[in-house]
DNA sequence: GCAAGGTC
């Protein structure tokens, strides 16, 4: 028997009906799918599916010594049994092996990973292909000429492999164990995700240090005839450039004298020249994210949206680098897939009628995938989510868009002289679309300038001169953080959005522009002073070349692992005598992300806590002296914002809750505002009502939450949710089957439209009804395609979810593996914790 | 329980 190994089920699949002239079926074996025609087996991996890690003696954080990481083993384990179960027993079998992983670094270590697998059952051949798309010509010639493991480039990844943990597991055990934080809470640090906080904390750093200069600007209108539009007064700076901004407030002052002195202006000149506006380059990973980003999708949604489409075959695959179409990619065949479609078929074939169809190529060419584009199959809308949609429509588009001619722009420039102060206004006219009529994503407007002449008179009115600062230079979103990490050489396609999410995670970024904690700041400071090289991009910078060298034969995997040893060695001997002193700077900075403000009973400070139970309040630094508290509320992760109660000089609380996150504000003033609500009897309790007289009343929490809830409470459990924002007013009507009296919610922003909340019973049930039918689409990864696949294996709620055998459920739907449905079971799970 | 890199 022959087999052949991919490095993912998607590519073992269209390898096998390519190879087998689409006749392969499909067994499922320990839950992994085999392709399988004549004498021929083909698997996919899971990517890696063995790990790296410490031999188990190293496994408390508390009995080992992190420098003794430095010198330990590192032993490779599976991490993908059933994958792992399943290609050793196909190997057993097998007479030639074929490794068909990815054509990049990772790919050659993969398909090692599997290599040595194969040879703890069989001695028979093993070889390798290597193909940069799975297209049939690309494929068959592969296979028509087979290669070898390039064992020189798996060994430089397998270096990487060695030095990331080491680094990354010494440090984040030596800082966490430094500053006494050992459970969910570790301070962690590594090669990519260290630099990529230094990044973030730098430009914080530039904020704060950032000092305003005053400048000044003056316009004024211009008219022809009846049409007036705006100029701008500008001079000719040291350099003889030509500048806006009066930088002393005299010179402002007297230009604007002259300005507003000026009866008319004539125009000096009128220069149009004419701009090319090219389209786009094919979608990289990057690129593609900083799109979505621009429709409003975060990263980590934007990626998993796309990892949908892929999976259900309507866009390739989603992790590129490549921005050049492969030969076998034909435009025209591609665009006609499209020519029938009710939406795009117009734009199809109105790019079809071009002479020649040229796509715009970048300047990355790779082996690993093809750019990010449509594959041809169309889905209809009302299988997709709206996201899924949107992404889908924006990949269409900009795969249209790189086929599309370039745009031309004309610009026109008048200068004219008011008085003697110089003014100038800018035009732009988009005289032929181009692309931008099959891609409505990019900015078409045109700013007008009415047909003027040199030498003409116009008239000038409304001059106005503006005082302004300069700015700050802004914070970095999420997707300009991305393409900034691609542009150092940090991270790969595949991490950086999960690199980003990982600094969230850990408590060191806020926000949307992400701003640093002072944990955050903590850490890079202590890594700045002692460990350098773990906040420097240089690191990578060296570890690439390191690979090079070993891919290239030119050094050996242990000469630049021992290397990499002895430089941590010596950085642990720095760290030695520090260890208390970051120890407590570390915790002083975590105490300050927490800190709210003066506790009113004792002064000290009053920090965000959390009980055993694993609940969050507000409490006091000196406890158990002072035992002052304040609740909060139960669903998600309180953090600390700048804005501060002005009654209690306490700062307020955000809960970040993903989808529901809001703004609590001052806890004392919530639990304030609780202890003076009266509570408001609106009917019978429906529980002990007849029995013991119970009634439901419209309460307020100290914790800010607000319910319908039974007097007898605690006696009596039975209550319904209400909004925590808004005034609640009970109405005359009421509801005819249970009696209760009509709500209606009546939010500060927007008095004229009322919510009708109703009877709060059927409220909530209503509410119950809507939350079961998208909770599953909330999960991460998960798009309507995938909610649909679980929904036909009778998973529709989160309820079921958390109730199903994943290993069955596994086995019944293709395509989702066990340890992606047991991660959704876990956010199931944790979500059931937050409620 | 640590990293970063695959994949889902």
């Amino acid at each position: 028997m022959e087999l052949i190994v991919t490095e993912k089920d998607n590519a073992a699949r269209r390898i096998a009906e390519i190879l087998s002239g689409d006749s392969a079926s499909t067994d499922r074996q320990n839950g992994v799918n085999v392709y399988r025609w004549g004498g021929t087996r083909c698997v996919g991996l899971s990517g890696h599916v063995v790990g790296v890690d410490f031999p188990p003696e190293y496994a408390d954080w508390r009995d080992v010594q992190p420098v003794e990481l430095v010198d330990a083993d590192v032993v490779k384990t599976p991490t993908q049994e059933n994958i792992v179960r399943t290609l050793k027993q196909l190997a057993a079998d097998a007479s030639t092996v074929t490794i068909a992983t990815d054509y990049d670094r990772e790919g050659e270590l993969i398909g090692k990973e599997a290599y040595e697998l194969v040879r703890e059952e069989t001695d028979a051949p093993i070889d390798r292909v290597r193909f940069s798309s799975i297209t049939e010509n690309e494929v068959r010639e592969a296979f028509s000429n087979p290669d070898e493991l390039d064992f020189d480039l798996a060994a430089a990844g397998e270096a990487r492999q060695v030095i990331d943990l080491l680094w990354g597991a010494a440090l984040t055990r030596f800082l966490s164990l430094s500053a006494k934080q050992l459970g969910e809470d570790f301070i962690s640090v590594g090669r990519v995700q260290s630099p990529t906080l230094k990044l973030i904390v730098d430009r914080e750093r530039e904020i704060q240090a950032f000092d305003p200069e005053d400048y000044w600007e003056l316009f004024a209108e211009l008219q022809k005839d009846d049409v007036g539009f705006e100029a701008q007064y500008f001079y000719e700076d040291e350099d003889g450039n030509e500048a806006e901004r009066v930088w002393n407030e005299a010179d402002a002052t007297e230009a604007f004298e002259q300005l507003r002195g000026a009866r008319d202006a004539i125009v000096e000149s009128v220069r149009r020249r004419s701009r090319t506006d090219e389209p786009p380059n094919p979608f990289n990973t990057t690129q593609y994210i900083s799109a979505a980003s621009s429709l409003g999708m975060s990263a980590q949604k934007a990626m998993s949206v796309a990892e949908e489409l892929y999976t259900a075959g309507y866009i390739t695959y989603p992790r590129t680098d490549n921005t050049v179409y492969p030969d076998d990619l034909d435009p025209e065949e591609l665009l006609s897939a499209f020519t029938q479609h009710y939406l795009f078929g117009e734009d199809a074939e109105s790019l079809l009628t071009a002479e020649a169809i040229e796509p715009t190529a970048g300047d990355e060419e790779t082996t690993d995938h093809p750019p990010i584009h449509p594959t041809g199959e169309i889905p209809s809308k009302e299988d997709l989510s709206e996201d899924e949609w949107e992404i889908f429509e924006l990949v269409v588009r900009h795969f249209f868009a790189t086929v599309a001619e370039p745009a031309e722009w004309e610009h026109l420039k008048v200068v004219a002289d008011a008085n003697g102060c110089l003014l100038k206004a800018n035009g732009k006219r988009l005289v032929e679309p181009g692309y931008h009529e099959v891609y409505p994503y990019r900015s078409t407007a045109e700013n007008h300038l009415p047909d003027v002449a040199e030498g003409e008179l116009l008239g000038i009115d409304d001059a106005r001169i503006e005082a302004k600062q300069t700015q700050p230079p802004r914070r970095r979103g999420q997707s300009r953080l991305i393409e900034e990490l691609e542009s150092r050489g940090l991270g790969t396609k595949s991490t950086r959005h999960h690199t980003i999410e990982k600094l969230y995670d850990r408590g060191y970024i806020e926000g949307d522009p992400p701003r640093p904690t002072k944990l955050a700041m903590a850490v890079v400071e202590a890594a700045e002073k002692f460990a350098d090289r773990i906040v420097d991009e240089e690191m990578t910078a060296q570890l690439e070349a390191d690979m090079k060298a070993i891919a290239d034969g030119e050094k050996g995997y242990e000469a630049v692992t021992d290397e990499s040893r002895e430089i941590l060695e010596a950085i642990f001997q720095e760290l030695h005598d520090s260890r208390e002193e970051i120890g407590e700077h570390l915790r002083t900075s975590m105490k300050a992300d927490r800190t709210l403000g003066p506790c009113p009973e004792c002064g000290e400070s009053l920090l965000i806590r959390r009980s055993r139970r694993g609940s969050y309040f507000v409490g006091c630094d000196g406890f158990p002296d002072c035992r002052y508290t304040l609740p909060l509320p139960n669903n998600g992760e309180p953090t600390v914002i700048d804005e501060t109660c002005e009654e209690h000089g306490l700062k307020q609380v955000k809960m970040l809750a993903g989808r529901s996150t809001y703004v609590h504000g001052c806890p004392q003033c919530k639990a304030d505002e609780a202890d003076e609500a009266e509570d408001e009897i609106i009917g019978a309790c429906p529980e002990c009502g007849d029995e013991h007289g119970g009634e439901l009343a419209i309460k307020t929490l100290r914790n800010g939450s607000r319910l319908v809830g039974c007097t007898r409470y605690p006696e009596c459990e039975y209550s319904l949710p209400l909004p925590r924002r808004g005034e609640i007013e009970v109405t005359d009507e009421s509801c005819d089957e249970h009696g209760l009296p009509h709500l209606l919610v009546t939010d500060g922003e927007d008095d004229d439209d009322p919510w009708e909340l109703g009877c709060p019973i059927c409220n909530y049930a209503e509410y119950r009804e809507r939350q079961t039918a998208t909770e599953i689409e909330d999960l991460d990864g998960v798009g309507a395609k995938t909610a649909e696949k679980l929904a036909a294996a009778g998973i529709e709620s989160l309820d079921d979810l958390r109730n199903a055998d994943v290993a069955s459920v596994a086995a019944e739907v293709q395509g989702i593996s066990e340890d992606r449905l047991r991660e959704w079971q876990a956010q199931a799970n944790a979500g059931a914790v937050a409620e």
